[in-house]
DNA sequence: GTGCATACTGACAGCGTTGTCAAACAGTCG
DNA sequence: CGACTGTTTGACAACGCTGTCAGTATGCAC
């Protein structure tokens, strides 16, 4: 089955292919009655532009790639993580007829570079999304930019202008989760912060803090514990914070996985959740809805972010509109079934 | 920055375009010496290809597409089990120069011709890897056949010749984890069978059979429950099993997350994994090392099995060779912490 | 009717490759 | 040495589209 070309749809509607391709991208200037007969043709020969040729032509290439962490190199991030960003970005793609490249990537790996060159190079998509924590190492990013390609960061840990960037309200929503854990009644909120390469959540750190001084309550090191982000690293603060005389009534941890490692502990401690000890994590990954009980977590719109961003990429593509655009999508708290009133005796 | 083109490394090299694009392609009957020049002015110039113009030229997209069950239209499949399509389809593109296209699809949602057909005609993939249960559909399957893309199905059902599939060893391996939990000293083996419309719990389903026999068990209907693939569904069988007054020491789940399911009854009713109650999954999600304590299941070699499938597309493109091939790549057992051998009182 | 802006339309030259085909060259054999 | 094979090379036409620019209608003011 040979597939139609401007040609056949121009000769079997009887105007020039240049007006066919006016019809095709919604050109202004074509007249009504041109437009009906176009259309028509275009129906019946089942006429598909050739993406190849219009790439060509247009020097674009209607790709986008979306660059991440590679799951399969070690932990992080989690699948649910990248499917949830697959998903916002796949859905803008499609709504303006564009394809998703998807790029996972070892930071740790020395061939970083040549990676990531060889994308845009080769590939050459018209814009790249780079999500955290790639989206804050400055080689990355400068290797992209001297490329020229169009870019977006997801969550970069400081705004250093140049380039658009979508984030969350990190701070201002752990600042919130403090508060809810403070309304059910707790006073004893322990934090657990995670890996330092990972900006965000220093930025939940700092709401932490703010939440504790919003409601009134003081801000100790000695509630405060270090992980990797790993569950492994979640179960073993999750441990020591556990073990002491006079444990924290609730635990919140800067991501979901540590908070599921904390779970673990709690568990294995044979405590009951949240009747003996509240947890709250941070990214509602599919794993916090999975494990029992239900983990009360704080949701990025990561979805909405990946889609705004691929709008923007798309957009300047179009319009070769280079402004630079910092949008800041709020989280929301999922308040599921880890949080409850602290016991009274505690 | 502008682009080498062909032109340009011609000139540098002092030869003709048309010598330059055998050398970037490999093609034989080029002096060594000439190859050496060539070779040299594409590396000052950091020459790459324009891949629009060498589709169009070539009347290929060098893309490969991968149609998969979208997993925020409901909640199958799971993430993790995407991500390992995807690893291995990457991989294989990686290495051969092509792109991957990804194409998450509801088989629910009516517009599911139309959002095929999009694809095909569209981006044009030189082939299509449809992954279960859609590969199983004979609409989507016939819709594929009549555009003449080229295709291999991911663990069909059942191998009706035409296309090429890669499958797991379902049957054999389900046989073989029954025979573990006999060999830990199990006589009374729960199954828990999932939703008709994915084949491969089926086999699965007569594996386990076949696996009672092999150890001279016999097979009861009573020790079989059905599920439709979810937690919750697991959740629910596993209750009803271990309400009974005599419930089977060792439960196996036809997929991880009923397995999952089963291991969130047993925790309501206190039961301690493995000593109470022996549980074991099917599939290696993410889940499965993430829960507490780690499920016993079987790796299905997800990521080879489309890193397979793509070369097969690939080598199909480049040669034009439409031969058949019928893959299987069997499955292993992960023996983790949900199985051992039961109480004796019990 | 003339002049002039504005709405349409089409000719044609690319875009950077690959495929075809013929020319140039080298080597072998009778 | 001529004929014949096989290797190496290049000219040139696609591939199917978009961008540019010029040309033709059309409408409106004078």
């Amino acid at each position: 089955m040979q597939r139609a070309t401007l040609d056949d749809v121009a000769a079997l509607a009887g105007v020039s292919i240049k007006t066919v391709s006016r019809v095709v991208n919604k050109e202004p200037n074509v007249s009504p009655a041109t437009q009906e007969k176009v259309s028509a043709a275009i129906e019946a020969l089942n006429y598909k532009p050739n993406l190849s040729a219009r790439n060509l032509a247009s020097q674009r290439s209607h790709l986008i790639g979306l660059v991440y962490d590679d799951p399969s190199a070690y932990e992080l991030p989690s699948a649910g993580y990248i499917i949830n960003m697959q998903e916002g970005a796949l859905k803008a793609c499609k709504q303006e007829n564009y394809d998703l490249l998807i790029h996972p990537c070892n930071p740790r790996d020395k061939r970083l570079s040549k990676d990531l060159q060889a994308l845009v190079e080769h590939a050459r998509p018209d814009g790249i999304i780079l999500a955290a924590p790639l989206s804050n190492m400055p080689t990355v990013v400068n290797l992209i930019e001297q490329t020229g390609t169009e870019l977006v960061r997801l969550s970069p840990g400081s705004n250093n202008g140049g380039f658009s960037s979508i984030a969350t309200n990190d701070e201002e929503v752990s600042a919130e989760m403090t508060a809810y854990l403070h309304s059910l009644g707790h006073s004893k909120i322990g934090f657990i912060t995670g890996h330092p390469s990972h900006k965000a959540v220093a930025k939940r750190f700092s709401g932490y803090k703010q939440g504790l001084k919003n409601c009134g309550l003081k801000f100790s090191e000695a509630l405060v514990m270090t992980g990797d982000n790993s569950i492994g690293s979640g179960e073993i603060c999750g441990e020591k914070f556990l073990a002491r005389k006079a444990p924290p009534t609730a635990i919140f941890a800067a991501n979901d996985d540590m908070a599921v490692g904390v779970m673990r502990s709690a568990e294995k401690l044979g405590l009951k959740i949240p009747d003996d000890i509240s947890i709250a994590g941070f990214d509602d990954i599919a794993l916090a809805r999975q494990v029992y009980p239900a983990l009360t977590t704080v949701s990025q719109p990561l979805a909405k972010m990946t889609e705004n961003a691929c709008r923007l990429l798309i957009q300047a593509a179009k319009n070769a509109d280079r402004s630079v655009v910092q949008e800041v999508i709020p989280g929301r708290l999922e308040i599921r079934e880890t949080t409850g009133t602290p016991r009274e005796d505690r």
